[in-house]
DNA sequence: AATTCGCCCTGTCGGC
DNA sequence: TGCCGACAGGGCGAAT
């Protein structure tokens, strides 16, 4: 599933299209399109020069000289930049899993879903098995007043740790960790397999109740949720079956999981078997050992010393009000 | 109010 | 070989 880092990678595979102008426009499936219905699309985006090409939380964010279009992949959404001489390459539909990286973009087939034809004879092609993607028209430039978009939580590569703790940490909350890892109103860009990456490398329990977190541990789970999007960003992200690079080749990161898509496997750390249990209605694989589930109960009487949890540090500050 | 659940969708895979 | 159910999961709206 495309996540920040596989976004990130496109967005930057797609520099060469801005500056282009879109001369015509074409699209499938029209419940994969808001904001506009598929002939209209058309008509709006004809003669629009692309801008520059953004990215907030999962969504691209294509800025057009008069309006905004705004993807997202979903689970199994692809964008490819097609060169004016490109060769379709059929490898390209094939599971990627342990095999070579396709030489080409992928075909135009019944999953694809939108082309944009560009001034230079180049295609961006939208492509979506799954169609949980959608393909979002915004008149005029203000594209951050949109719904899906104003309620995305902070870009986690550029929060201050202390300061986005004391301001956005829900310190009352009994979700588990991993389900506040996955809203995107909390942190935007996270999804199951950084999220599961994160927690391994800050040695948490998926599991664990958001309430029941120390300061040290919420400090040391952003900074890993940094580390592990960077090192995806870094690698081009995650393919294990469909993400693609614009130019349709596979992402590097897979084989440099820790955890996902690992479940039964030895720990790389420590070797113990990797396990599988659902925690947010999501498959989380995550190590017995590396990440033992401690209780609310337990943690902080147990040793002598005290650990403050969130909650606790806003009661010295602040008196409660009930 | 906070949290969980059900649903959308289709390719792939294991079991028989 | 072919059929079939289980599974994958981001995000939204409904239910609890």
């Amino acid at each position: 599933m495309p996540e920040l880092p596989e976004v990130e990678t496109i967005r930057r595979g797609l520099e060469p299209v801005r500056g282009r102008s879109i001369a015509s426009a074409t699209f499938g499936l029209p419940r994969l399109i808001l904001g506009s219905k598929a002939g209209e699309l058309t008509r709006q985006l004809r003669g629009q020069r692309i801008d520059d090409v953004l990215r907030r939380g999962k969504y691209l964010v294509l800025k057009l000289d008069r309006d905004i279009l705004i993807v997202h992949l979903g689970m199994t959404g692809q964008l490819t930049h097609a060169p004016a001489k490109a060769v379709e390459d059929p490898r390209f539909l094939r599971t990627v899993t342990g095999m070579q990286k396709p030489l080409g973009v992928h075909p135009v087939d019944k999953h694809t879903h939108a082309i944009l034809h560009l001034d230079d004879g180049s295609r961006v092609q939208f492509r979506d098995p799954r169609t949980f993607g959608k393909i979002i028209f915004i008149v005029g430039h203000e594209w951050e007043k949109n719904p899906r978009i104003r309620i995305l939580g902070e870009e986690p590569l550029e929060l201050k740790i202390p300061a986005f703790l004391k301001k956005h940490f829900p310190s009352n909350s009994r979700r588990p960790v991993k389900a506040l890892l996955l809203d995107q109103s909390f942190v935007a860009g996270v999804g199951n397999i950084y999220a599961d990456e994160a927690l391994f490398a800050s040695g948490i329990h998926p599991k664990t109740l958001v309430a029941s977190l120390q300061v040290a541990e919420t400090t040391r789970l952003l900074n890993a949720v940094k580390t592990v999007l960077k090192k995806g960003i870094r690698y081009q992200g995650t393919t294990f079956s469909d993400y693609r690079k614009p130019d349709g080749s596979s992402g590097d990161n897979y084989e440099r999981l820790m955890v996902y898509g690992r479940g039964g496997r030895p720990c790389r750390s420590c070797g113990t078997p990797l396990v599988k249990i659902v925690v947010a209605q999501r498959g989380t694989v995550f190590c017995p050992r590396c990440q033992p589930l401690h209780t609310g109960k337990g943690r902080a009487k147990g040793s002598g010393k005290k650990h403050a949890t969130l909650k606790t540090m806003d009661k010295v500050r602040r008196p409660s009000h009930n």
